[in-house]
DNA sequence: AGCAACTAGTATCTTTTGGAACTTTAATTG
DNA sequence: CAATTAAAGTTCCAAAAGATACTAGTTGCT
C-alpha cells in the first residue's frame, strides 16, 4: 500500500466528524481562559488534518499545543516584554529553583545558546538571580528574584486558565483518564538509555 | 492562594510517579519508529515539568510535540532538504489536493511569507505544480507533482511509525479512547465565532 | 457602475535564531 | 598525577523568520 494511499484511507478515522461540533461546543464564558481562547472556524482543510489523516494523533496534539502556546506567550510578550525562551526560564524556575540552564535546555530543546541569552536577559531586567554552581563551578544556579515571582504570580493563573477551559468539555473522569492515558504514553519515552545532547528544533513547553 | 504557591500545590498530580517507570516501558523494538524514537533520561527537572506542574495536560503534549516532531522534521531535513514549512505544504496537498498557501496558513499558523517562500521554493524543486484559481485568479491551487508523490510516500511511513510507536504502550481500547477524548478538546475549541488572521508563531503539524 | 474595504500572495528589511567554535571547569583514564 | 575527554555557558556569524508594506485581484456598498 503506497504512504499517498494510506493518507486516505483513514484508519484513526474513528472519532466524531463535524456534523457533531455543535452538540460538544460549550458556549463561551467569561473566565480568565476563554477570554484567550479565541474560537477558530472549522475550515475544510484543518478538518481534513485533524481527523482524515494517518497521522492523527501527532496532529492533535499539535493543534492543541497551537492553540495553547500561540495566544499564551503572545500575552506574555505583550504584557512583560519577555520572549518565550525568557519566559520558560522563569517557568521553569517556578517549578524547581535553582535549575540550571543545561536541564531546561535538555527537557524543553531549546538550543542553550537560546537560554543563555534567555537567562542573560531576565537577569539584567532583575526577573532572576544566579549563583555560581556549589560543587561545580562551570553551572549557574537560577533562581526566581521578588520581581521574577510577581511575574509569574500574574502569569501562572492565564495558563491555568487556559488549559481549564480547554478542558472543560470533559467531565472529571475524563479529564483524568485523558491525563493518565497521556501519562502512560509519555513515560513509555523513558528508557535507561541514550540522551541526545543538544536538540535543533525548539517547540514545547511550559 | 498565590500562583506560586499553586505551581507546587499538585493538582493534576495523579497520575504515575517515576518509581512506576520500568513498569511501563516496552523493551526497544526494530521499528521504523523506534529507531527514531531516541529514548531520554527522566531527569529530576523534566519529572517536575510533566508531573509537578499546574499545567501538567499542556507540559505533556508540548512534551510529545517535544518528541514526536523534533526528529521527524530533523529527519526531513536531512533526507530530503526541506525545511518543515515545506514539507508542511508537501504534506498538506497530500491531504487535500488542490490546497492554497493561505489555508495552509490559516490552519498551522505559519506567517503566510514562511509560507510563500516554502511554495516557491517546493514549486521550483518541482515537488509542486500551481494552477491559477478557478474563479479566484488571486489564489493559486497548488498540486502534488509525481516527484512530490514520491517524497510523500517514503517519509509518511515515518511519520505513521513514529506515531503508532508512541502508542504503542496503550492497547487498542486506549488509543481509542485517548483519541475520542482528545478529539472532543479539540472539537470543542471550534466556534462559530471570530477567527484570527495570521498568527505569529510557529509549532505545529503536520 | 464606481469606490472602499478586503484578501491572496510577494517583496523588503530588521531581528532573531541556532549551528559551530571557544573558554573555563570537571570527570575520566592511563 | 598529568593528559585527554566531556560539559556549562558564551560568542560569532550566516541564515531564517516575521512584521510591515506593497501589488493585484475580489467583494460589497451605495
Amino acid at each position: 500500500m503506497l504512504a499517498s494511499e494510506l493518507l486516505f484511507s483513514g484508519q484513526y478515522v474513528l472519532e466524531l466528524n463535524s456534523a457533531d461540533l455543535n452538540t460538544l461546543v460549550d458556549p463561551m464564558n467569561a473566565d480568565t481562559g476563554a477570554e484567550l481562547l479565541g474560537r477558530h472556524r472549522l475550515d475544510a482543510f484543518t478538518h481534513a488534518r485533524l481527523w482524515r489523516n494517518p497521522c492523527g494523533f501527532s496532529a492533535r496534539f499539535n493543534y492543541l499545543g497551537l492553540r495553547y502556546n500561540t495566544p499564551l506567550y503572545g500575552w506574555v510578550e505583550e504584557r512583560f516584554g519577555l520572549s518565550r525562551a525568557e519566559f520558560v526560564v522563569v517557568y521553569s524556575l517556578g517549578l524547581v529553583e535553582g535549575v540550571t540552564a543545561s536541564e531546561i535546555a535538555a527537557s524543553t530543546a531549546f538550543p542553550k545558546n537560546t537560554l543563555s541569552r534567555a537567562v542573560n536577559r531576565i537577569a539584567k531586567l532583575g526577573l532572576i538571580a544566579r549563583s555560581e554552581g556549589e560543587n561545580d563551578r562551570r553551572q549557574q544556579n537560577l533562581t526566581l528574584t521578588p520581581v521574577g515571582r510577581a511575574v509569574l504570580d500574574e502569569a501562572v493563573p492565564r495558563f491555568v486558565a487556559l488549559e481549564a477551559e480547554m478542558l472543560a468539555p470533559l467531565s472529571l473522569v475524563e479529564q483524568e483518564t485523558l491525563s493518565a492515558l497521556m501519562a502512560r504514553v509519555v513515560l513509555a519515552m523513558f528508557d535507561h538509555a541514550d540522551a541526545t545532547t543538544n536538540g535543533p528544533a525548539p517547540t514545547t513547553e511550559p
